[in-house]
DNA sequence: GTTAAGATTGAACGCGCTTTCAAAGCGGGC
DNA sequence: GCCCGCTTTGAAAGCGCGTTCAATCTTAAC
């Protein structure tokens, strides 16, 4: 920590800290007690006199005095921060997630640090490295790509959340959506509508959360009487050009329906935008729903009817969690059950199929 | 740093970390020289005999040496990250920055701290304070709400860089996108295509962007020789429900328009909602021009024609210029010109106004 | 009035690494 | 062959804080 840098010669470059740096010692000093005394009333780790507590609180605030985070973390064992893992900071998804986390961990004093991980499992496990060499005291992976013993693995380390999938371990916790019955009440939803050819864009078969929607919309099928026609079925990527490539692919098939569920709102943009470049209205010629309500499937022409996942409450839940396996509590919370948002984009059948 | 925790106790909590700490000590033992020539090597401080910085890098590499950031950071004064501050992590703007920030820093050994500071002065200075306590090595804010002389003041402790304004001082460095341009071309477009009553959309005026994107709005007319009506402009918030909201008022008061330009992507998504709910046809009816180019403009229907704004560049450059002001080099770089993206909401004007 | 148990408090150590500071090793010039 | 100056290397001193250990001071019990 330079203190008062004495090397600000021409060639030392644009530094000139007058940053004076506070330091439990200085505290001590000023109220005539010992450092160590200064840092058990600070952590409260100890019972101390009222009155060399007020002297310490007062010398403390009298000086601004700001506790060293790294002296904390390489000295205690503890940084007060937690890392999170992400696929992408910039998806839509997600972030409303990691403002959820942010909002939990802030008012804790607890720290978030994020990294994406690309949807690429080594790059997932990397982030796991970086983050234990930096010393957290947890880590939050958000819908991880890697295997469920890896994960275990780590949480034999240090405590982990992680979401998107159901997993049981010491210093584990998950945190999983019912995508089973979200997919489910959609499809019913349309069924309940009149449509009976409901076209599926899926997304892919390696994430768990992708093959529980997928059977979500045949149990929906299969309980209505309806035949399920793998014709209807398009595999996408969770992106919104899926979405346009398979209602290209759809169309060019020939296939007939009147309703099309896609897997997730970003690839049920993308299929609106086929729609619309294919003449196809919405909701009058194709009923469209999706799933995951992002923020901006309000604002969609029409809104966009779809399957409301709390990502902001995933979040928040997901860092209390972590909170709690550091504490050294079991959580139990669990996420709210799927909802059902109908929207401007799904209304009941006019057209043949 | 519990390497062995003796305290597992049923009521310890779920806590068993076999963890073994590899440090610079042991290594250096390895190798059979001091730690501080394993520091040396390993941080390229000083020349050292080719056969011990071998032998320092064999052992490190047996044993699997990480050095402690937190370690490293109370010792030599550096921690190797840097904070960012943004308005909003869940942004679908701010997204792409951080990504870009990410992508910069990471190869380089460099980690981001976000954080959000959600638009309030309070907010941001607070996270300033918070992100400098954990002594990083600098700080990037994009779109700052502080004052100049705030930053300025901030800048005086260490390297700063700032998106979104014009600022000049020791250890600072602002990047701006040409926010009149940019609206200035917007507007010509709409003009080029016939339009003579051109409704706009503003940003919060305290916003400098918002303030140039008017002044370009404003330019392009006079530039038309076609009459600034205060009518046609109505205040927003940058927000999707403000774009709703301003076309309700414009309907509502009965003007006359062909054509409308939102201040940013969000409003003019709300905006398109809000026409559709009145019947309008986009472009048939009205054409609509955004600015920022979000990922999911182009997915709008019908596609968005709009400013593209380089969010991930944005980012990425900051970052870059980050690395070069801790390094002590004035940074250079610059972004950009605006770029008009016609897609397909904007069109010749048909119907009369 | 004493002593033992308990409550407070301070000194000192260590977390893992960077960075002087000084000692040791080296070659060249006289 | 010896001294000087430069280079390589190690010992040691922190960085700022948490924490253990032992010392001091209370208080209660005998």
């Amino acid at each position: 920590m330079t203190k008062i840098s004495n090397l600000t010669g021409p060639e030392a470059g644009p530094r000139a800290p007058v940053r004076v740096t506070v330091t439990l010692e200085m505290v001590a000093k000023l109220a005539g007690v010992s450092p160590s005394t200064v840092s058990r009333i600070l952590n409260g780790t100890a019972v101390v006199s009222e009155a060399k507590r007020q002297a310490v609180v007062d010398a403390s605030k009298a000086l601004g005095f700001v506790p060293n985070p790294l002296a904390r973390g390489l000295a205690g064992g503890r940084t007060f921060s937690v890392g999170v893992v992400t696929q992408a900071i910039d998806s839509p998804f997600y972030g409303a997630a990691l403002r959820g986390i942010e909002d939990e961990f802030d008012p804790r004093g607890y720290s978030p640090l994020f990294m994406s991980a690309h949807w690429d499992r080594a790059t997932e496990a990397r982030c796991l490295e970086l983050l234990k060499a930096r010393r957290v005291d947890g880590i939050v992976v958000l819908m991880p790509r890697l295997s469920d013993d890896a994960l275990k693995a780590c949480a034999q380390q240090l405590p982990v959340v992680v979401t998107g999938r159901d997993l049981q371990a010491e210093q584990l916790f998950s945190l999983n959506f019912d995508n089973f019955t979200g997919a489910l009440r959609a499809t019913e939803h349309l069924i309940a509508l009149g449509h009976t050819r409901i076209a599926f864009i899926a997304g892919d078969e390696e994430h768990p959360d992708a093959a529980e929607r997928m059977r979500g919309y045949r149990a929906a099928l299969q309980a209505a009487q309806l035949a399920f026609d793998p014709q209807l079925v398009v595999p996408g990527k969770y992106h919104e050009i899926s979405g346009l490539e398979a209602v290209n692919q759809l169309v060019a098939q020939g296939q007939r329906f009147t309703a099309l569920f896609a897997a997730n709102d970003q690839m049920a943009a993308g299929a609106a935008l086929g729609l619309f470049q294919h003449g196809l209205r919405v909701p009058d010629d194709v009923s469209l729903v999706g799933f995951d309500d992002l923020p901006t499937s309000v604002y969609a022409t029409p809104p966009l009817s779809t399957i409301h996942q709390p990502a902001y409450e995933l979040g928040r839940l997901a860092a209390a969690s972590m909170l709690q396996l550091i504490a050294g509590i079991a959580p139990t919370t669990q996420l709210p059950v799927p909802e059902l948002i109908v929207r401007g984009s799904s209304a009941r059948r006019l057209a043949q199929p």
